[in-house]
DNA sequence: AGGTCGTTTCAATAGTTCAATAAATATTGT
DNA sequence: ACAATATTTATTGAACTATTGAAACGACCT
């Protein structure tokens, strides 16, 4: 995946109308939506709605079927398998064993070495 | 998950050098690394870098540690698995089987028949 | 053809973000 | 305390994003 993808993406899902958007289209799975339903769900005006399908159509994340005088949408999830294995490509060097204690590091508390922190000055 | 956590975790990584930086950080799993480091990796001018380091630490997708004068940033793995599963949230309205067929269904070209759709409403 | 419905585009406004500079802060070693 | 290094903060202006109503477009039905 390149770059762009992937900052459009997010970029795309940055937008609180957006996300709802998408996650109301991934549990419609493959049935999707026509954009009256969509609009009438979230309570979001046709010109607004229309704007934020457009940017995430634009992004993949969704896509558009023409169906008479509706356009159906629906969420694409291999997209986002696609970009969570982009972020998650090479995790920890390749050695997965590690990943796991990252829960205990992230707020890293004892992380550094206890002598060094006891050296060093306090905020005077 | 919060919609405006989510939210604000997609805009931190809607931007290329945030991005990269938090790649850059997954691949170093726990020893993280420390800003200079990711300046000089990256290529980022030490104003810019810390303005995009505060927002990715403000939208809890990074850690910050200080060591000595050095701060050492690491990824925040859990919240990222956590966001997946805000996603998927009772994705195919909790029918897993559906999810497999999404490869054929997103790309829609044949998948509506004409004559279906002639004949179809669109809240079927 | 004419009327209606679903959806998109346009134009204007208001608000927000980004990157670069320069200055300030915090920590270390002398 | 002083100088040097690492990092953050503040400021600026240009560029971008979100929202809305009105108008336009395309498809359906009679």
């Amino acid at each position: 995946m390149e770059k762009i993808t992937a900052t459009t993406i997010f970029e795309s899902l940055s937008s609180g109308v957006r996300l709802d958007v998408y996650r109301l289209l991934v549990k419609k799975g493959a049935e999707g939506m026509v954009a009256g339903e969509i609009g009438s769900s979230l309570d979001v005006p046709p010109a607004n709605l229309s704007f934020h399908l457009k940017t995430l159509t634009h992004a993949g994340l969704i896509t558009v079927c023409q169906e008479g005088r509706f356009q159906r949408y629906r969420a694409n999830l291999p997209l986002m398998m696609e970009l969570i294995g982009y972020l998650t490509e090479a995790c920890c060097n390749g050695n997965p064993a590690q990943c796991g204690d990252f829960s205990s590091q992230t707020l890293c508390p004892q992380s550094i070495d206890t002598q060094s922190v006891m050296n060093s000055k306090p905020t005077a």
